[in-house]
DNA sequence: TTACATGATTTGGC
DNA sequence: GCCAAATCATGTAA
């Protein structure tokens, strides 16, 4: 195996099939289309070429030289280079370098979400890359250097042998073909080691991301907070789940994918987070009732008549979601628990949840029964919930009574 | 090793 | 495009 293959296969962390090595240069096996071309191949090459050396005959080098160019220039393009070069340049390793990396790992950015978390496993994809491109680049002037190098050295043996014997035009040009051949063969092998390369650590890149990891006891806390906060309503807006992932560390659909998952396995199991919901009603509940004993004393102030909405008129309350939103807005963070006293939906949840715990079951149901049942309909749909789409169009409460619940 | 928890993906409905 | 539901695949604790 060659240098720049290992060099590659290294930065993709894998072993690609052994190429053979000869004074430090790449013998690749034979792209498609070539016959034999692996150590063995080009010492008969280079033995025919010298052969031929030998047997050229006196003609104008420069215009066999000349021949030769024009013929170069008239050949079709192989396809399988053509593909070879799409496929770098699609990846950034050949052309102009762009911003940061490649198509590819602008791919992998707008897979990801395009969230910043993982930055740093772009920025270890992008250094990589960047690596492959330079070693693919030096490489590739490596060769185009010796080949050049070879080529000259070749003619100036022609030249030398052209004084002694005669030299077709001809013969020179089928000889500096096969030098260009063999030349091209092996940087076609460059390339295609390196899109191997390439593609490994893409695949490597992206098969990491697949990877799931569970999301940080803070991240999971603040999600379980909202959700049970909101359990009325678990269907966070846009700019809840923006503000929730800024919070957690995680993507916008990262957040949409846990409040998919939580709510159908809440649903499917209220008894078993009924603990979970305890929990989080009971440390969410004193915060709230501060905030209510705040609004009360507010309201009393304010308007001693008002009548007593309730906890349980108020869960119903046609503009709870609205006061909900309103407030979410002024101070964004409305869903965490030091600042829950905003989010007047949620304390009622809270409050009622907690009520609900203290003053026991009023049948055989145990904890499932507890305020489940207010929140999801006979269809396991979250009844008072506003459709999802509501919940953005603050214009309706979750009081009000939908009957296009999603289920 | 196993069972369970959990994040991600797929599928189908709307 | 969002959702529910089912499912997959991996992490984790026992």
């Amino acid at each position: 195996m060659d240098d720049q293959s290992r060099m590659l296969q290294t930065l993709a962390g894998v072993n690609l099939a052994g190429h053979s090595v000869q004074g430090g240069m790449a013998l690749p096996p034979p792209p498609h289309g070539h016959e034999g071309a692996d150590g063995d191949g080009r010492k008969q090459d280079i033995g025919d070429i010298l052969h031929q050396i030998m047997t050229i005959t006196d003609q104008s080098l420069d215009e066999a030289q000349a021949n030769i160019r024009g013929a170069q220039e008239e050949d079709p393009p192989d396809p399988q280079l053509m593909r070879l070069d799409n496929m770098l340049l699609a990846e950034g390793v050949s052309g102009p370098e762009k911003g940061g990396g490649s198509a590819a790992a602008a791919a992998a950015a707008a897979a990801s979400g395009g969230s910043s978390d993982n930055s740093i496993e772009h920025s270890d994809y992008r250094a990589k890359l960047t690596q492959i491109r330079q070693i693919y680049h030096t490489e590739l002037e490596k060769y185009e250097q010796a080949c050049n190098e070879f080529t000259t050295h070749v003619m100036n043996l022609l030249r030398e042998q052209s004084r002694t014997r005669p030299i077709s035009p001809k013969e020179i040009e089928r000889m500096v073909g096969i030098i260009h051949r063999k030349f091209s063969s092996i940087q076609m092998q460059l390339k295609q080691s390196t899109c191997e390369a390439v593609m490994i650590l893409r695949s490597r890149f992206l098969d990491a991301r697949r990877k799931r990891r569970n999301f940080s006891k803070q991240a999971t806390e603040i999600l379980n907070e909202y959700f049970y906060s909101h359990l009325s309503n678990p269907y966070p807006s846009e700019e809840a789940k923006e503000e929730l992932a800024k919070k957690c560390s995680i993507t916008v659909s990262q957040v949409s994918n846990w409040f998919g998952n939580k709510r159908i396995r809440y649903k499917k199991n209220i008894g078993k987070f009924q603990e979970e919901a305890n929990l989080y009603a009971a440390k969410t509940a004193v915060t709230a009732a501060h905030a209510v004993a705040a609004a009360v004393q507010n309201n009393q102030t304010n308007s001693p008549t008002t009548p007593n909405s309730g906890s349980s008129g108020s869960f119903n309350l046609p503009n709870s979601g609205d006061m909900f939103m309103n407030m979410q807005s002024l101070n964004g963070d409305s869903y965490q628990g030091s600042q829950v006293g905003a989010n007047v939906q949620s304390q009622v949840d809270t409050l009622r949840h907690v009520i609900n715990q203290t003053g026991g079951y009023s049948d055989g149901l145990g904890g499932n029964s507890l305020y489940s049942p207010h929140n999801l309909n006979a269809n396991g749909g979250w009844q008072d919930a506003t459709t999802p789409s509501s919940v953005t169009s603050p214009t309706e409460g979750p009081g009000s009574v939908h009957s296009d619940t999603s289920n």
